[in-house]
DNA sequence: TTGATTCATCAGCTTCGGTCGATGTAGCGT
DNA sequence: ACGCTACATCGACCGAAGCTGATGAATCAA
């Protein structure tokens, strides 16, 4: 049983850099636009919009514009999916508890 | 409320790298040893052992001197600690759709 | 004891990815 | 129209991290 085919590569997306997974947290609040992530977190606007465009291209957030500001916010359902994902691995590495490979 | 402190990091180091995705992924089906996962992934030896400790260092797996053998199962503990977390996160994501920061 | 096997560690190379400044565009106020 | 702000994108730089071959320790078989 495969608990996600690229669960790992989606972990990475979302939590693979120490601003990225502070960007994650903050949104986790509430939502907010570019420039509040950059007051915030103190990085550079070009920083933080590579980011937001790696997180948004692993789904992980939708862009929604108002005006000259664009505000983003988390999507449950990717977190979800991840969740379960993990959840599953985990279930999974109880099981495995047992089980012993013989060496040849 | 904050999900974990650490979380992110935890994460990283569990999944940040594909090779290392993998070798959890076999771990989870059963116990092997090293050399089992370097048959299984194609990798190096060195390479295995470098993951192998990055995983032992982040709690996630142990490792069990069996004669000239090591056999190395992950700690079903940590990994839940880690589903936990990344559900408090999704829940906390849940509620921030209907917060909205704004824009000065 | 000798040799083979398993595994950990090390130093060096190389690649990947984050950060930054600069530039361009679009929306808003005056 | 003009300027200002919010944001995305680009190219360049640089440091972190993975990969590798070599080395050494420990275990087992012959």
């Amino acid at each position: 049983m495969e608990a996600q085919p690229d669960l790992a590569e989606a972990v990475v997306k979302l939590f693979g850099d120490p601003l990225r997974a502070e960007i994650v947290r903050l949104l986790a609040r509430e939502q907010m636009c570019t420039c509040h992530l950059v007051d915030d977190t103190g990085a550079r606007q070009s920083t933080i919009s590579h980011h937001l465009r790696v997180l948004r291209e692993a789904g992980f957030v939708t862009a929604e514009p108002r005006g000259r500001y664009t505000y983003y916010r988390l999507r449950p359902d990717a977190l979800s999916l991840l969740t379960v994902g993990i959840a599953n691995l985990t279930a999974q590495a109880h099981h495995a508890q047992a089980i012993r490979r013989p060496c040849a």
